[in-house]
DNA sequence: CGCATTCAAGACAGAATGTCTATGGTCCCG
DNA sequence: CGGGACCATAGACATTCTGTCTTGAATGCG
């Protein structure tokens, strides 16, 4: 609640609710709308909810608003219905969740996240074999690709 | 995803609420026993409210209390006033974030992950060099190195 | 115009979050 | 032993978040 000292002002405390990333009900809207180059909100309804009526319409738009206002996806109003369309994709969006993973616990650093997964255990000899060739090609270039969206 | 059913169950909603990972307060608290190998609820309070007072120190205390639960930590109730110790340290806890972000977006892998990371262009030259090494190692042992915790 | 569809706004219940109050237990010291 | 300091447990509380739904206005069409 920030209860506000007048005198003394101090804010302290732990508080910190970070903004929120893409909430289940959202993910699985943008799923649908990565399956399809863009849909009205009926049309993701109906692969949604099969055999839901107007409400659960009504629902998906809402979902839908939400996305838009995270910038996930982007509403086409010169249609007739509006389409969506989705504007990230689900690498980008694993980019996204990762860097709120290093901003949370590494200071912004994917590094430790790197070393994590290397040592996990869980990159199999082909994926590792492919990683490799990939680290060899990144290094002889020198510049790294641009940075991809963000925000 | 969840909806989507042929034989038309009644469970046809998106509705899919996952756990809940730990919250910013508790990360809070779990950081500042990361400092120390235990610490007693006063001894935290202290730390995170430099001049709060009795309702501060419930404050940790319930932290306390839903990271027990989270097993994140552990307490001694032996000790005369209990204390309190992390039972994961950050890499585990990048580890079980990672495991969430791979199930939600990856279908559970985290070679999508490792790929991203790679190619986002934010690894040094000399945290690459790293990785090229421990990349090589791991190839020719064979057995990856065992897994950590996870539950 | 009448109607169907689409859209916007908001209501709503239930859960999560960070915080706090109240109450009762323990222990020490005079 | 009694009082007080400290500690612990339970629960209350205000907000916010999430998934859902209702309502009523806007829009287009025959």
């Amino acid at each position: 609640m920030v209860p506000i000292d007048i005198l003394s002002f101090t804010r302290t405390r732990p508080v910190a609710r970070t903004p929120k990333e893409i909430t289940d009900a959202e993910l699985t809207v943008l799923e649908a709308l990565w399956e399809r180059p863009r849909a009205t909100v009926r049309e993701l309804a109906e692969a949604l909810y099969p055999d839901g009526g107007a409400s659960q319409t009504a629902t998906v738009q809402k979902l839908c608003e939400r996305l838009e206002a995270k910038r996930c996806v982007a509403r086409d109003k010169r249609e007739r219905p509006a389409t969506y369309r989705a504007t990230i994709d689900r690498a980008a969006l694993i980019g996204r969740h990762l860097r709120g993973v290093a901003d949370r616990l590494c200071a912004g650093s994917f590094t430790p996240l790197l070393t994590h997964l290397v040592e996990s255990g869980e990159i199999s000899d082909a994926d590792l074999q492919r990683l490799r060739e990939r680290v060899a090609n990144l290094d002889e270039g020198g510049a790294p690709p641009p940075r991809e969206e963000r925000e």
